[in-house]
DNA sequence: TTATCAATGATAATGGCTATCATTCTGATG
DNA sequence: CATCAGAATGATAGCCATTATCATTGATAA
């Protein structure tokens, strides 16, 4: 069992309670504003323990990684390529296609990773 | 219009007549190989310009770029954790439901990355 | 209390990729 | 040709997210 370590908990909460994407040094800095003294190294060390024991959840996008809560359904996301901004979203149909297409490739699926990109409305509506 | 230099001719030549996902450093080992005696920062500025003139196409995959054939339609891709190796295919259905989720979320869509990862019957045989 | 072992923090190292800059090519132009 | 300008190249330094190292601190159990 993973030790929840104050530090860890601490992680763990901020992410808990949010419902926001994290990048490691994100977060490092929101917890430094809280006034939590956590070194860069143990965020990240924190991160992967977390995750490994399946606390929290992640995904890359383009070079960095990004943290959520593990307290979701699975689920994939929209990227508005201008602001940074993430939505989430499910789709019955594109899982099951997707498990056909590994069983007709003749693979034994163990995940995926799909990302929309695109502008997001409150972008367009700033032209 | 792209100066199609020896080097860059040299390299898409190498991408063009394979079908496989190359990344930088192991396209500029498959050169020297042949006896191509280009420095690797040129391999990585080559790929990047012959992309941006739509000779060749790319996906991150992990911590790396992958570059294979412009001459290929849009397909998305499959991958074996265990082997690496790598299956395209194309499905119409997911295609469509992604324009909706997009649609549906307010997002003008300009892309996707789609990776399947899965182990593949040649590896699951091994056992 | 003591021994053990994990967690932590500061910082060095790693790895893919980009930037810099001096040198070499290329391809007009006179 | 000779010259010149701009692009390409190669060696290498720099960048940046992340991981490794290692000395120190902390928690737990005997
Ligand atoms: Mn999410
Ligand atoms: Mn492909
Ligand atoms: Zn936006
Ligand atoms: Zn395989």
């Amino acid at each position: 069992m993973i030790k929840l370590t104050q530090h860890r908990q601490v992680i763990l909460n901020l992410i808990n309670e949010s419902n926001h994407h994290w990048e490691a040094e994100e977060l490092a800095r929101a917890l430094a504003e809280r006034g939590y003294r956590i070194g860069i190294a143990t965020v990240y060390r924190g991160l992967a323990a977390l995750e490994a024991h399946g606390l929290i959840s992640s995904f890359q996008l383009a070079d960095r990684k990004r943290y959520e809560r593990a307290s979701k359904a699975h689920h994939d996301h929209l990227i508005c390529t201008r602001c940074g901004r993430i939505e989430e979203f499910v789709n019955e149909d594109i899982e099951r296609e997707q498990d056909l297409v590994a069983a007709q490739k003749g693979f034994s699926i163990t995940g995926h990773q799909l990302v929309i990109f695109g502008i997001c409305n409150r972008c367009i509506d700033k032209n």
